[in-house]
DNA sequence: TCTGGGGTCCTAGGACCC
DNA sequence: TCTGGGGTCCTAGGACCC
């Protein structure tokens, strides 16, 4: 065992983040189930509320089955990314206002290194204890009663999962030494890149848990699963991990993509929606201030199955139409008769210093010919198609999306309870209020209009 | 039950160059 | 006529993570 007993590493983990931001903005949801995700046919659960786990709604499950299972008065929202990003800068600033190297892993999720903490706590008795409560107790009070669960070990591997043993609102510590007694009983999915395909080929060898793992010799490991995982997998069931905590990381590619809600055959079709894919990720890509050389397509068929086709340009571009031209070549070269389910586009090979095909003029490059007819925006309102998630899909008919703020000019603000057929119901409260009274309206009511999330950026613990 | 959207990293094969 | 070796870049696909 070779973790370094002088590392001290906390993982922090918001508990039913988006579910419980819900739950703060909105009263009349607290104690009652509410699910995150996509509400449209294929759209999937991005987080449950401990109320609605009890029925068995999970992270990643479709969001029929999530319907199927959970009762009635279960609240089924489609998320305000802002509203999340909005809290998620309170607490990774507090976090940075503790120590200096804070990795943020996701919306919800942090690593610290506390050896690198103005006041590192030490392995003392009770000492990350009551670091982390007192962490725990500003983030509550920060951002109106939020709660995470957080571990702290010697590494980050240990860390994490430490944070996952007392959900919600825990604070697990394992000392230097007693690493591989928390770790080896474990299932092997515990171990940092297991996922269900490396855990059933190691099923067929007879290792269940980590102990099982770290009984097999790294030759073995590395002949079964090629040099980097098998080596990875040999230190890690031995809890040798010392991967550090890397405060910025810079990007490698961005890309969007969206599922239709029914299979798309129609070529013009698919060029429309590849050109909104290409004006989002050329947006990305300007106000990042990257180029990026190299376009990807990707496809999923009727089938599940997976295509990606990608070419890389001989300069580096920021331009959206140009993205777009090489990715319509792409999906030239792609049989789409079977019906498409999904349709992305992305790039990568990013830098931060423009060299446009300008600068290359006299190289040969026929692919640049603006030679394909222009079919983008044409047969946009079929009706059978659409995004299947996330808020297009949840916009619907009405323009209007479940969760949504919004505010009244007469009744003030308040978030959109459902709509359909013209129609929208919006109930009117918000996080300093008690639960208040739904009403309807039509769905194009100029009285009503989108309002801002409450705003909790302060950080003092009330929206201003 | 029927599978989102945003990413990262790894592998393998082929082209190409020296 | 038979046949090198290494390094780098590119493409496609897959596993995994949140």
């Amino acid at each position: 065992m070779s973790s370094d007993p002088r590392r001290c590493v906390m993982h922090l983990d918001l508990d039913a983040f988006f579910a419980a931001v819900e739950q703060r903005d909105k009263p009349s949801l607290r104690g009652r189930p509410v699910v995150v995700g996509g509400l449209g046919g294929r759209g999937v659960v991005s987080t449950a509320s401990y109320e609605a786990r009890v029925f068995g709604a999970r992270s990643a499950m479709p969001m029929v089955e999530a319907r199927r299972r959970c009762p009635a008065g279960t609240a089924f929202l489609s998320g305000r990314f802002e509203a999340y990003r909005a809290t998620s800068r309170v607490v990774m600033d507090i976090l940075r206002s503790r120590s200096p190297l804070v990795e943020q892993v996701s919306v919800d999720e942090a690593y610290v290194d506390l050896s690198a903490a103005a006041d590192p706590p030490g392995w003392g008795e009770g000492a990350p204890e009551a670091w982390c409560a007192d962490l725990l107790g500003e983030i509550r009070e920060r951002t109106g009663g939020l709660t995470a669960s957080v571990g702290v070990a010697t590494s980050k591997m240990l860390a994490k999962l430490a944070s996952e043993m007392d959900k919600p609102a825990g604070v697990t510590v394992v000392r230097p030494g007693q690493e591989l007694d928390v770790l080896h009983p474990l299932d092997v999915r515990a171990v940092a890149g297991v996922g269900p395909a490396t855990a059933a080929r190691l099923r067929t060898f007879g290792v269940e848990t980590v102990g099982d793992l770290a009984r097999v010799s790294q030759a073995d490991l590395v002949a079964i699963f090629g040099t980097a995982q098998g080596t990875s997998l040999h230190r890690l069931a031995r809890a040798d991990d010392d991967r550090p905590v890397v405060a910025e990381r810079e990007a490698k590619s961005i890309s969007s993509e969206e599922t239709f809600a029914t299979d798309v055959t129609d070529r013009a079709a698919l060029e429309s929606e590849l050109t909104r894919l290409a004006e989002g990720v050329g947006g990305r890509l300007r106000s990042a201030s990257l180029f990026a050389r190299t376009i990807t397509v990707k496809v999923r068929h009727h089938d599940f199955s997976t295509q990606t086709r990608s070419s890389t340009l001989p300069f580096a571009t920021g331009d959206h139409a140009v993205v777009l031209r090489e990715g319509r070549h792409l999906l030239a070269g792609v049989d789409v008769s079977q019906g498409i389910r999904l349709l992305g586009l992305g790039v990568s090979g990013l830098t931060a210093h423009a060299q446009e095909e300008l600068e290359l003029e006299g190289t040969a490059y026929p692919e640049l010919a603006p030679d394909l007819p222009d079919v983008g925006g044409a047969d946009a309102e079929d009706g059978d198609r659409g995004p299947a998630g996330g808020l297009g899909a949840a916009l619907g008919e009405t323009g209007w999306s479940t969760g949504q703020d919004v505010v009244h000019e007469v009744h003030g603000p308040g978030w959109v309870w459902g709509s359909g057929r013209g129609r929208v119901t919006v109930r009117f409260e918000g996080p300093g209020t008690p639960p208040g009274p739904v009403r309807t309206f039509a769905a194009d009511d100029p009285a009503l209009t989108a309002g801002p999330p409450p705003d909790w950026s302060a950080g003092s613990g009330a929206p201003s």
